[in-house]
DNA sequence: TATAATTGTAACACAATTGTAATAAAGATG
DNA sequence: CATCTTTATTACAATTGTGTTACAATTATA
């Protein structure tokens, strides 16, 4: 009954992870250099590549373009992060997504934030865990996934359709929810593999600060049902987690 | 004259021979020394290594790639534990892993505000047995544990896969329980090595405070049961302890 | 807003695993 | 060989892990 969190836990999730994504290039921008360090490191752990700047100044004299996200604190000396994001939506012309940090989270800044194209907006104060979470449900969405990541999984008369989110049995069309569907991505990209409760929060939960680890028993239990007679191959491994395996 | 040439083998010994560890060597740097005294005592009971260091810098003085873990205080005078983490993983592209130590009450300006997530570092009052089942634990994973551990241990007709929890013998899929899953991976690592059940304990068992070592014959005699005509080849050595060697 | 879908938790029954104690067998020692 | 120590095995109790359901809370949708 443990609540799922677990600094040891993210190596393997790593790996799940990245391989849905190609090696992730975040830019933190904060003049606050001990919160620079900390999401940095925290990130690197996740696996991916960060790159930090102490003024906004310093970030617009890099190149841009190689990054996938930005994280810019909006409250710096010097140009703010507002006008940083707003630099580098409409005259430098990307399209990288922004993840907007501050202690301010009155309604009006969040307004702004959004108004600026910002993907998210965190407030301080946050945990590195639910800025990684949000980091990661970001890189998740269209656009950042992994390209050469097949759309359709096929497994034996299951098949796990990637864009309309939806798992055929034996051409049967069956609605997963999203959390259900994570799963059995998890799952089929890793036949075999035994995953414990914590590596399948982290995947396919946004954010699982709050979830207890036996929620993932119901969500199996939900699972088998919806795959009918092929729930059967969703395996538990008493003290290791679950997998999934034909034969 | 004993002690300075046991103390050279030793040291030689994890030079050289690091992957095959069961003395993990963990570096400790906080500027109270104090605590690095109390935890070096705890970890050296434990059967670890440890070196200590009073300040980042001291640290980065030494030879890094030596140790197998690093416990870093966050809040240090002079270049802050995540500072130091960086230039280990960046700057000295280390992977080896980092626990970080942070005190509860901290008041620190530039941290205030920022909540890191509870269960990603050990804070300050923190149990010495927590500590050190997490060390352990982090010392088991794969990838951390020995450089770069294979996925799948081949021995004979016996393969350990280490995503599946599972044994292979001569093809057959046999499961274990953690217990054995993690004693039979101490044996395959080391074929041949005579274990105490003092040091299986340590390894294999998260938390085995209150585990008597007689508990090791009882799951040796389950392991050489589901090892079949492998079973054998679990051997008890009078006095000393138990190996696994074919031949 | 009302309604439906999804989600998280608690509770209980059941299953697997683990730890211990008792006893038998094997090994060590003189 | 006789004695003591260590190990093997078994059975059982204790603990821990899992499956399932019902229900409340939350979130999405009409």
């Amino acid at each position: 009954m443990n609540i799922c969190l677990n600094m040891f836990n993210d190596e393997l999730n790593n790996l799940i992870n990245m391989k849905n994504t190609l090696h992730p290039f975040v830019l933190i921008v904060d003049d606050e250099e001990d919160i620079c360090e900390i999401i940095k490191f925290n990130l690197e752990s996740e696996g991916f590549k960060v790159d930090t700047a102490y003024s906004a100044e310093e970030a617009l004299r890099k190149q841009l373009t190689k990054y996938h996200l930005f994280i810019f604190d909006i409250m710096m000396k010097g140009m703010s992060g507002y006008r940083l994001a707003d630099e580098v939506r409409n005259k430098k012309k990307l399209k990288t997504p922004v993840v907007f940090l501050t202690a301010k989270n009155t309604e009006n800044d969040k307004l702004t934030g959004f108004s600026l194209g910002a993907d998210d907006y965190i407030t301080k104060p946050f945990s590195v865990r639910e800025l990684i979470a949000r980091v990661k449900a970001i890189m998740r969405r269209p656009g950042h996934q992994d390209t050469e990541e097949p759309v359709r999984l096929k497994i034996a008369g299951l098949e796990l359709d990637q864009e309309k989110k939806r798992l055929f049995i034996e051409g049967d069309k069956i609605d997963l929810t999203p959390h259900e569907f994570y799963i059995m991505m998890l799952f089929l990209n890793h036949t075999g593999k035994v995953f414990t409760r914590e590596e399948i929060l982290n995947y396919a939960w946004k954010d699982n600060i709050n979830v207890l680890d036996r929620t993932v028993d119901v969500h199996i239990t939900r699972l088998r049902k919806k795959l009918r007679n092929y729930g059967k191959y969703i395996i538990s491994r008493s003290g290791h987690g679950y997998c999934f395996e034909i034969e």
